[in-house]
DNA sequence: GCCAACGTTGGC
DNA sequence: GCCAACGTTGGC
């Protein structure tokens, strides 16, 4: 099993939002980087922390799974969606996306600060300056590390 | 294939 | 709201 994190702005969806549909398809993701992990990497059952960015106090708020594995994502191909691309060939799909469940919150918010001053996760891409990826990897101790601040 | 222009992300 | 960082686009 795999350990990921993902990022979404709480004004538009956060934890809360995901605690009260259950599952929602992650559409949308209009980044290589992220579609690669979605298309080929992610597995039902893997881990997912729910991070709130763009916000207040950004951090890590919930946990979520990764409930399909990825799939093509037909908002892409919507002239009516946001996030609609032009590109995008049905017959080709270039976009993915995978559906999230949620777990749980965490007790409280581990803020992005609070993460930065944590030797152990100094590596994690997440705490670089302008890291922009919204999906991204993480190890078995980071995210044991993580659990340890709840 | 280079690189300037542009758009977006996201912390602050 | 500002702006640094970074990805993408498109002219050449």
């Amino acid at each position: 099993m795999q350990y990921w994190l993902m990022k979404s702005e709480p004004d538009v969806f956060g934890i809360d939002d995901l605690q009260k549909v259950s599952i929602e398809p992650w559409d949308g993701v209009r980044n290589y980087q992220a579609r690669n992990m979605m298309r080929d990497l992610m597995q039902v059952g893997d881990q997912v922390f729910f991070y709130h960015s763009n916000c207040e106090v950004p951090g890590i708020v919930g946990i979520a799974s990764i409930a399909t594995k990825g799939y093509p994502d037909d908002t892409a191909c919507n002239p009516e969606a946001k996030y609609f691309d032009p590109k995008s060939d049905p017959q080709n799909p270039r976009w993915y996306r995978v559906d999230v469940q949620f777990v749980r919150k965490l007790t409280r918010t581990i803020s992005l600060h609070e993460l930065r001053e944590q030797a152990a996760l100094q590596d994690m891409p997440l705490v670089r300056k302008g890291c922009r990826l919204s999906v991204m990897p993480v190890s078995t101790t980071e995210w044991q590390a993580i659990l340890d601040l709840e």
